[in-house]
DNA sequence: TCCCTATATGTTAGCGTAAACATATAAGAG
DNA sequence: CTCTTATATGTTTACGCTAACATATAGGGA
């Protein structure tokens, strides 16, 4: 005999054959071991169970895939990963998805959809069971290809507008008005505005601004932001909006960090809040509760969200007529900056 | 004819067999269409892409994945989500695998060695082309799996130890010394520690100590917290080790969001950095640089270890005697508060 | 003209597993 | 003691694709 790899004298990876032939049972046996379905002895299960773990079998779920079964892949988009919004609805969805024996694969899209369709259309070649992607915004050819596919999709983060099967989010048109109504009743009338990207961002601030005007406030300036939105991308954005001619009375923030950057500009030169100048976050992080000001926000149930999401994806009998739309709760707290 | 599915007379799900049908050529021309390899003129290049199209055709990977080629799967798994410094690094990973045709499939270990096997054994069901794992701490079950699968694998973060085969990281031991170097000759003797599970944040704790005690000084107080590492949590625990008796000349955190909490702590209080209370992290998180004080710290290239670690999987010829130790540079950031 | 080569397409034979369908044994019912 | 049923295992085949190996056509050099 040549001498072929020394841990194994078996066909090359291992394969369900090698684990029966040592287990002294058929290939059915040990693919019932592996499945834990049917009937098998105890006897057996042991012996198989030890043949596979001394050749250092691992189940090769590409094979089976080919029949028909449930893939335990979901394929998850998401338009960052610099972002903690993203990374806590990740994490709702990873937990809930470890814990129905799925797996998720990932794909970031950048904040662009036709990144998105790319992604989308390679995560189902892999025919996961589900698909979760971030809002409601979509290329043509992404609807068609999940329409045409009929793979189970969710939509998260964003609940106005269309969905294509569930979506799981927030109203962010409710929450740019909520965030409106509240700063309007504290007499506030001349607005900036600082944000980035996002699809949902755009949503919230169309909405705050249609209310602001309503009621008599303008919106004077804006800066949209190309960078990631980091602290330091709020602070030096603040500092541009306030060493110019109009200063406005409130900032309205796309997001937490991009307003605790706003307030360490206030805090680093002196400025008081709110009476110098008013700010508003949205999100409500974390880490907010730790800085010295409270920043007034909306919070958002991201780790729910990805959660309920999840389980939906998981749960094999849902798909028929329940709840399209999920709307979670926002809450605005009012924090000691407006 | 029974009614079908309205859209696809075909076999339902469509198969490559269909889409060839409709074009008018062979299956193996289909398949070499969707692969982009071999020889296939531009007229029937179009014709089967407009078949694929018009049927809603998508590649089915599990299917060719049986007969050996390259899969482009990449099994990652992270301790945590939450943890911003694994989020940064797997956006190095992200990057870089995309840019390579490869798709990672996750896992969250939650800091558990155990979960880790797991969904290890999991992943490698896939057949993934590689693995990358953080650290250099696993099971001895996990060892051996990947020894007897062969899967290349890659660990992240820490070099200080024996690699599988390729890591890439910093010397965690090397970090610690230099900062407790830096606050020696501060002048700083009485110390106090606030931390979490982190194997890594350990292994630089005891070359910090051993290092502190070598010159004389001591670690007073030490808090090792089981919850999400936030500033949150860093403020509470700052106040907590400041409310005591015994007060420490300097506190050295785990991590950055830890210390801006103990920044935020003293800016509230009123207590003078670093006169009263020295702090120093560690990262180098983009977003102290937004702090109204500049926090000590020490600088590590997250997004580039994933970066590199991704490259060094979608390298096909890697594998063989390159460097197994790839040790990135580290630097320590001086700033106002030690 | 004839042959060689580059280009373009088709045919055949698996890949490793799970569903469907046997078959075998033991235990309990009548 | 036979028949039924629950339990335990084996055999056959199909899943959809790709590698390897044909085959066919067109163009260029001799």
């Amino acid at each position: 005999m040549q001498d072929k790899n020394k841990e194994n004298q078996y066909s090359n990876p291992p394969t369900m054959h090698d684990v029966a032939d040592v287990a002294g049972v058929s290939q059915m046996t040990v693919s019932r071991v592996m499945r834990g379905t049917g009937y098998v002895s105890d006897d057996v299960l042991k012996r198989v169970e030890d043949a596979a773990k001394s050749i250092g079998y691992v189940h090769n779920r590409l094979a089976g895939g080919m029949s028909k079964y449930d893939n335990p892949l979901v394929g998850v988009v998401v338009p960052s990963l610099q972002n903690r919004v993203f990374t806590e609805v990740l994490s709702g969805i990873s937990d809930t998805l470890n814990k129905n024996n799925l797996r998720p694969v990932f794909g970031v899209s950048e904040y662009s959809l036709e990144r998105e369709e790319e992604i989308v259309f390679d995560l189902l070649s892999w025919r996961p069971r589900g698909l979760i992607l971030a809002g409601l915004e979509h290329t043509d050819g992404l609807r068609r290809i999940i329409e045409q596919t009929g793979v189970k999709t969710a939509e998260i983060m964003d609940v106005d507008g269309h969905a294509l099967a569930a979506s799981f989010g927030i109203s962010q048109k409710a929450a740019g008005e909520q965030m409106a109504m509240h700063l309007i009743a504290k007499g506030y009338k001349n607005f900036a505005y600082i944000a980035g990207l996002d699809e949902r961002a755009k949503k919230r601030f169309n909405a705050f601004k249609i209310c602001i005007e309503d009621h008599g406030g303008t919106i004077s300036q804006t800066r949209i932001s190309k960078k990631t939105l980091s602290m330091k991308e709020g602070r030096v954005l603040t500092a541009d909006i306030l060493s110019g001619a109009n200063k406005p009375e409130a900032i309205y923030y796309s997001n937490d960090d991009l307003a605790a950057g706003g307030l360490m500009h206030c805090i680093a030169d002196g400025l008081k809040v709110p009476d110098d100048v008013a700010l508003a976050g949205f999100n409500g992080l974390s880490f907010l509760e730790a800085l010295p000001v409270q920043i007034t926000t909306t919070k958002t149930p991201r780790y729910d969200i990805g959660v309920e999401a999840a389980n939906w994806i998981s749960n094999k009998n849902s798909g028929k007529q329940e709840q399209r739309v999920n709307q979670f709760d926002i809450e605005l707290i009012e924090g000691d900056t407006t």
